[in-house]
DNA sequence: CGCCGCATTGACGTTCGTCAAGTCTAGTGG
DNA sequence: CCACTAGACTTGACGAACGTCAATGCGGCG
């Protein structure tokens, strides 16, 4: 099986300040572009790696969409995050050297790849890089923390107003609209992650379309009423 | 007022397994010293930290047990976390340079506090160091992933047995009893922390004790059939 | 001793899960 | 090009699990 890589540099690439460290002097570039060993497509449906597998490599997203998903030994499983250009797959292998979690494409992707022992090595060298490290692992700590609220303290209509304006945020910061998206999981998936069951997702979804929030047709989704959605997550505060 | 700090080192600290890489040289075993700048005393009920607060140290459990729980703007709380001897508190405060939850001391404890941005400076000289915070990190991740596990996909009774065995293990590592332990925190605090409510973690627990699975009598546990309790959190795999 | 916070227990209601039927859509192959 | 199919989605009826509200018990501390 020939893996599918190709060679590049971060210093010119567009999703620099997503995944980078900022205000990097001429030199420090040079070591940091050496981080990305090589890319690797991923298909649709495709693992990018999975539970049990040796950890060696840090990704980054380039183009595409993955979810990550954990799995208990009765079949059980988990939808842990959404991730999408910028963002940063692989954070659970570190501690014991191997994958907790799956890593699957949700549509044709494609990642950096970028060496632990290399990241290790470089951040070592150049101080923004290391911080940069902690802050990306710390971002993922406190996202998590959100994710627990999420699952411990909200109702079926406030998680999913707090996952449509999360999504919707994020894609908003990469340039897209901040009213309109596509949903690249099915709502299996989404309640995977919300923990609820997909009926109850549609379900909800159908609400938010009857109260003329969003307007849903399939997996494209279409916000008529941002205010409403953060009111929803947020029950006592009134704007 | 006068905080209550004392110095100290890590090289003969009891507790050096457990938040100090292992197989250090002298050298680097000095280095390592100056990473704690001193030690502060807590007083049960108070805070460590609160949200919104300048983040400029991770903080180790010496003696006594945290929660750690995050607010939202309408009042409602989530508990994230309990943290005991060896712990590592903070991490969630890299991120955005301030903290993103309280923690709050459950009994009496005492902390080592380690400047993030020392931590950061020997990090670069002593690999083993570096290495040893991005696997900190990283089994926070990790744990993280498992709550949201907990909280998505399982029941009051699973979600009970999981956190009893996950909090009797810890507690073995430490050398305490594998069958018998005392809870720090309230009915409350459990529930939040495992996303129910506090009469659902009291009728779960009378529910384990009627089954005859543990003995309660108030916050004082006794696990009598831990593999009832392993059975509970995998209903699939009889063992 | 009496108070207060924590815990237990019961009765009842709500939310969400379960099960089942039916619809829509994209992709496939004739 | 269109019919067919599989997978995804929607919707309804019903029930179980858990939340809510309220009463009561218990234990530690001033």
């Amino acid at each position: 099986m020939i893996k599918d890589t190709i060679k590049v540099a971060c210093s010119n690439c567009n999703l620099r300040e997503l995944c980078m460290p900022l205000g990097l002097s001429d030199e420090e570039l040079v070591r940091v572009d050496e981080l990305v060993a090589s890319r690797r497509r991923i298909k649709r449906g495709q693992t990018l790696f999975q539970t049990g597998e040796k950890f060696s490599s840090l990704y980054a997203v380039r183009t595409g969409f993955f979810k990550t998903a954990v799995t208990t030994e009765d079949g059980r499983d988990q939808v842990t995050g959404f991730q999408m250009a910028g963002e940063i797959i692989g954070l659970d292998g570190i501690v014991n050297d191997h994958h907790t979690c799956d890593a699957i494409a949700l549509e044709d992707a494609e990642v950096c790849i970028m060496p632990f022992d290399r990241i290790e090595e470089i951040s070592r060298e150049v101080g923004a890089l290391q911080h940069h490290v902690h802050k990306i692992m710390s971002r993922e700590i406190v996202r998590e923390h959100g994710v627990m609220l999420l699952l411990g303290s909200m109702r079926a209509e406030e998680r999913l107003a707090a996952f449509l304006l999360n999504l919707v945020q994020r894609l908003q910061a990469r340039g897209f609209s901040r009213s309109e998206l596509i949903l690249r999981m099915t709502r299996e998936e989404i309640g995977s992650y919300l923990g609820m069951k997909l009926e109850t997702v549609s379900r909800t979804f159908s609400k938010f379309a009857d109260e003329g929030i969003i307007e849903v047709k399939q997996r494209h989704i279409l916000i008529q009423d941002a205010e409403a959605l953060k009111r929803l997550v947020n029950p006592q505060v009134c704007h």
